[in-house]
DNA sequence: TACCCGGGAATTTTT
DNA sequence: TTCCCGGGTA
């Protein structure tokens, strides 16, 4: 069964009911298994299963995304693969850090071989399921790097791909890879696991790669009980191999398909849903359907033009103050999406000024920071010595004397005698390398500090191993050497790491059938991503890239840099299916609005560091023309005059004059330093952020935080003199509290332990006295 | 091997 | 503007 669901459609309904409706039918939910693209979508779905057939009934369902499901069955079929159980996730940064280590052990020019057009030319071989092997076999592939003057391609590729395998580790494609292979070559895994999904569903189908589309055809293929849903408008992620043709072929892979079409917005106004067809409609390429809605007409969307993007920003932070007041809205009715995440600057200085609380939404996450990895690093290396990229990031850090060149001389070693480098550590005295006596003692202590850790790992749980770990091997030394703002949040940060795993050992308890082991905290890690920390925190304004913006829904909408060049993207415009993508994505982002959506642009922008004139979206243009209010505001008009006429003509209210602003390639005008941009305005574009103070609206992110549970008192209910109780810090006193908004700390002095400052929002302080 | 400095590239989107 | 890397020096 296909269901074509229209945005805002309620799909996810339609799954959720029908999960409901099998096991109310007496489905075993144990045969019933549910895919989704974020860890959120899943909770979700799983929690609204759960208030209609109940908790236990709930728990025994499969649900998840592709990434985590899998990696969950490779764990228990890593024998047949020859891998580990507990072989490590490679995040994208630890690829990144492999490919290019393993250009500059070639040789090879690295502004030729860029690494990362490397790393996605290697993940979409793997989403094609194009193995080393099944690389060199095709003289085509070969020819098309060859043309693409990287004639090396396919041997960084093999060296890659092996030097993981040495590692014990997978990375994300690998792991859908992977699970292809097992199903291949196993047959009697394949029906086994035939025999347990007997249903299956799909959420998001239009998001599939090839490699997913696979896994779930030969999981259903003895059954033919499937159930995917998806909407072929909102396929947004072809650039990392979503495969549109798998929903647009459904009908062709399976025996007896029934397709069913959701056309009904219950979401969005009439202007809203009309203006988002009449976009969609400049498509080739697409499924039809009309999505029309009962709801109001509601007004119509604002288009605003500013000069900077400074003033863009203003415009946006005046607006949601004033719709907020006039409306006594909470924060979280607005959210402001951008194309790239560089954008979310400018408005995040606006909003600070207004004193609007906001939070970025992806970005860097929490675990992705490089204390946190740091720490990490140690625990990866502990269950998985092989771990290369753990072992190279921690090898020298806190700082040991062991050098570049020293790693250098291991790696070449260790590929020699086909062992892992720490291997190659263990029986220094056994091998060749040629280091010296003195760098020898300091691998040796290395490798001793890794093993005591290692035997500590065997009777100590994770908050355990991790305290005892950050102590002893110097982290904490280190960081606290650092005595600026950003060596505090640092520690911090892994404080707060570490609380979160005290939090995972709890609750690991209550759940039976887990080990609530090292490899699992860590996998959860690898695989959580900064969406899925979402927690009742404070009310917030949401920043976003359209693409996190997908599947939520806001009353008011802001979709700022509709400019050409940046939306739709310079990197996407040279094809038509670029060009139809980036219209999609717009599609997204103009239906994630309920009541109002709002379009901004501006006449030059920061890029670079550099004043950049741009001009406005074609997007824009393609909206038909009754459903846009186009706006601008007066104190620009009153300020700089002189502009108005280049577009809007006299009047200053007219519809854009197409021919004054289609396709014209943006014209890259440089300002010197010194010379005043148009306007002179941007000269107010504060980006004196202190460097702590954005990060810490991110680090609100992390999952560690969102597990922490306790209460936060960052609203007022904390104050000076107050005694309070901290886990780990006992009892203490406040003597100061500071910092605004998310960023609010307390200065508290603990009875043992003396004087600290902690984040409000991450501390679980209970008030004593 | 550690540290400092200057030059040059970077920004699509992410499980 | 920011970050990363390489080269040079101690």
């Amino acid at each position: 069964m296909i269901v074509i669901a229209g945005a805002g459609s309620g799909k996810t309904r339609v799954l959720t009911f029908r999960i409901a409706y099998l096991m109310s039918q007496g489905i075993d939910a144990f045969n019933i298994l549910s895919l989704t693209f974020t860890n959120k979508a899943a909770k979700e779905m799983k929690e609204r299963i759960a208030t209609i057939v109940g908790n236990s009934e709930a728990k025994n369902l499969w649900m998840g995304t592709f990434h985590s499901v899998f990696a969950k069955i490779l764990r228990m079929e890593a024998d047949k693969l020859g891998y580990p159980s507990n072989f490590t996730i490679y995040d994208t940064q630890d690829s990144d850090r492999l490919i290019s280590s393993i250009i500059r052990e070639m040789g090879l020019d690295k502004d030729l071989y860029k690494y990362k057009q490397v790393r996605s030319r290697i993940s979409s071989y793997k989403n094609s399921l194009i193995t080393v092997r099944a690389y060199f076999q095709n003289p085509e592939l070969k020819e098309a790097d060859v043309m693409a003057r990287r004639p090396r391609m396919g041997d960084i590729y093999k060296e890659f791909v092996d030097r993981c395998f040495k590692a014990g580790a997978m990375d994300f494609d690998d792991l859908l890879l992977k699970t292809n292979e097992l199903l291949t070559r196993f047959p009697e895994v394949l029906a086994k696991y035939q025999n347990r999904f007997r249903y299956i569903l799909v959420d998001e189908y239009q998001d599939t790669n090839h490699s997913q589309y696979l896994i779930v055809r030969a999981l259903s293929d003895k059954f033919q009980n499937i159930c995917v849903v998806g909407d072929d408008a909102q396929s947004i992620y072809a650039f990392r191999g979503a495969n549109i043709s798998n929903i647009l072929n459904f009908q062709n892979d399976y025996d007896d398909v029934k397709e069913f079409r959701l056309e009904q917005n219950y979401r969005s106004t009439k202007n809203i849903v009309n203006a988002a067809n009449s976009i969609i409609d400049k498509n080739e390429t697409k499924l039809d359907k009309v999505v029309w809605t009962a709801n109001d007409e509601g007004p119509k969307i604002k288009v605003n033009r500013s000069l900077t993007d400074g003033d863009e920003g203003r415009y946006v932070a005046s607006t949601i103050w004033e719709t907020k007041m006039n409306d006594q809205l909470p924060n979280s009715d607005f959210a402001i999406l951008y194309r790239t995440n560089a954008q979310s600057r400018s408005i995040e200085d606006a909003l600070r000024k207004r004193d609007i609380p906001y939070r970025i939404y992806g970005g860097l996450s929490f675990y992705q920071r490089k204390e946190i990895k740091d720490v990490l690093a140690y625990l990866r290396l502990i269950i998985n010595p092989a771990d290369e990229e753990a072992l190279k990031r921690i090898i020298n850090f806190p700082g040991r004397g062991i050098g570049q060149t020293t790693v250098d001389k291991l790696i070449v070693s260790a590929n020699g005698y086909k062992r892992s480098i720490f291997e190659v550590m263990k029986n220094i005295d056994k091998t060749d390398v040629k280091i010296n006596a003195g760098t020898k003692t300091k691998l040796k202590n290395f490798v001793t500090l890794i093993e005591t850790f290692q035997v500590l790992n065997e009777t100590a749980d994770v908050f355990e191993l991790a305290e005892y770990v950050t102590r002893t091997a110097g982290i904490i030394t280190e960081y606290k050497k650092d005595n600026t703002p950003e060596g505090v949040v640092k520690i911090e940060n892994i404080e707060e790491l570490i609380n979160g795993m005290k939090d995972f050992v709890e609750g690991q308890k209550e759940i039976a059938d887990t080990t609530g082991n090292l490899a699992e905290f860590l996998e959860d890690v690898a695989l959580s991503t900064d969406m899925d920390a979402d927690k009742g925190d404070a009310d917030h304004v949401a920043l976003m890239t359209i693409h996190l913006a997908k599947g939520l829904e806001f009353q008011h909408v802001f979709i700022v840099g509709l400019e050409e060049d940046l939306f739709p993207s310079g990197m996407s415009m040279n094809t038509r299916s670029e060009l139809e993508e980036e219209r999609r994505l717009f599609y997204v982002a103009l239906t994630r609005a309920e009541k109002q959506a709002y379009l901004t642009y501006a006449l030059s922008r920061y890029r670079w560091g550099k004043l950049v004139d741009s001009e406005p979206s074609r997007f824009i243009e393609e909206i038909d023309e009754q459903y846009l209010d186009i706006v601008t505001p007066i104190e620009e008009r009153r300020f700089n005059p002189m502009l108005d006429a280049n577009i809007f003509g006299d009047s200053g209210n007219k519809p854009v004059n197409p021919n004054k602003i289609r396709f014209k390639p943006a014209k890259q005008a440089v300002l010197k330093k010194g010379e005043p941009a148009k306007g002179g305005q941007q000269k107010f574009v504060a980006n004196k952020t202190p460097k702590n103070l954005k990060p810490v609206g991110k680090a609100s992110s992390s999952s560690a935080a969102a597990a922490a549970g306790g209460a936060n008192l960052f609203d007022g209910k904390l104050t000076v003199g107050n005694v309070v109780k901290h886990i780990r810090f006992g009892t203490g006193e406040v003597l100061k509290i500071e910092g605004a908004g998310a960023d609010i700390k307390a200065e508290i002095k603990f009875q043992h332990g003396g004087v600290k400052k902690l984040l409000l929002r991450f501390a679980k302080l209970e008030v004593i006295g």
